[in-house]
DNA sequence: TGTACATCAGTGAACGCGCGTTCACTGATGTAC
DNA sequence: TGTACATCAGTGAACGCGCGTTCACTGATGTAC
């Protein structure tokens, strides 16, 4: 808490971006360990570094920007964790499974964070092409393209579904996160459900007829011999 | 802004209660001007009232209570209109759609309400029962009972399958409100198919070995001959 | 009917606090000659 | 090699602010006699 503030090495001349990381570091740990938006101030990230608290200006305009770094830094660690999930995945369908679990796997080892960068209030936030062209996007929209490939997914832009299913993860995610308290049952069965049901939901939309309604889509789904029914 | 406070007659003796009414008002009424919690402070509600602001002690013990009631009577509201939507419609399946729909519209007009009360940073927040036996929730349950009772949905506890909705819900509604820039194309149809998908996902679970892999999953789907294939 | 009084909804002023940010300054580091 | 100097990473002290909350107080309302 209010620990005696650490002994620092004046960094050398050329030295000053290294400060820079370890501000990045110390507002991403103090998001993680208080949980809570409200407890990391400016002054708080300066005793976490050792430093005092118009040195952060030095490398941030203001707090806004450091939090949109932090935010910037996460999401490319997100979509690093994306990528290793899918990395060695047999098919398209396993690779975008991989990839939805590691989403929210990675969300809930870090729910500040994730909250503040996903639901961040009032925050400018991230505009059109900040979403769009992030990486871990980019990499959605591959798996899908992948899946229409492969004639599972009905041929056409991928940009819908694609949102379709983020749409899935962040639902999983943030209410994970937000009422953890619920009864999930098993965390990773729940998640793998809820994901695949999205999945799949998808594919039995692009089979039926358009104009069919709900309630027709359903029977035309329960109208056949299942393969086994399910104990 | 900083408007001169109204004038306002003094409560006469036992009417203490409809300055309560007065404040849950425009504590609301201040969170959807300015979508933006942080706006909102004890000053700035006693301003819009035409009070000062210890009045506001008189009602609610703090500011943390004060917003929990706000929170609480929201969710009543959101509850009335997912029954309302829910009315007159013809059989389970649409039942289930017309509250989904009116959850995710209902969010979106209040977005910033919806934010708080679901995704509130650090708030006490509630506990299990406060959701679990919420009118809103009661209610989803019954809607996927029914779904049960008429074998659409695989017999069993009609939680975890609600909880995979509402997760849906969520989700859909989480991310229009916070990135509403975003391509989502019509959102009424976004919000439909995205709502269907997770529904009919859920259903094909229900009809394939538990056993089965996804890639198996999406075989068993693909392989029949479909009624008829979307343009 | 008139008057003294109890009640209690709401006031006015102030409290202490932590915040983001600023500004003139320092002093170790590296360089020029 | 030695010394004067420029650079610039980081400091120390302070600013003004709005916040949640408190406390002793007021004065209209309603009641008892």
């Amino acid at each position: 808490m209010s620990l005696p503030p650490l002994k620092r090495r004046r960094a050398p001349r050329g030295a000053g971006e290294q400060l820079r990381d370890e501000i990045l570091d110390a507002t991403t740990e103090l998001l993680l360990e208080t949980g809570h938006a409200k407890a990391v101030s400016i002054r708080s990230v300066a005793q976490r570094v050792g430093v005092t608290p118009p040195s952060i200006y030095l490398h941030f305009a203001d707090k806004d920007a450091l939090l949109d770094a932090v935010c910037a830094r996460y999401f490319e660690k997100l979509d690093e964790q994306m990528q290793q999930a899918a990395a060695d995945q047999p098919n398209a369908v396993e690779v975008l499974r991989a990839q939805g679990l590691a989403y929210v796997r990675f969300a809930m080892q870090t729910p500040e964070l994730y909250r503040i960068a996903t639901m961040g209030e009032g925050r400018p936030g991230s505009d059109v092409d900040t979403t769009l062209n992030s990486s871990a996007f980019q990499h959605l929209l591959n798996s899908v393209q992948a899946l229409i490939d492969e004639g599972i997914y009905p041929p056409g832009d991928p940009t819908i579904p694609a949102l379709q299913l983020l749409t899935a993860a962040h639902g999983v995610a943030a209410l994970l996160i937000s009422k953890p308290y619920l009864p999930w049952g098993d965390v990773d069965e729940f998640v793998d459900q809820t994901l695949s049901a999205a999945c799949l939901g998808r594919v039995v939309l692009g089979l039926v007829d358009g104009d069919a309604t709900p309630a027709q889509t359903v029977e035309w789904l329960l109208d056949r011999q299942p393969r086994e029914r399910k104990s």
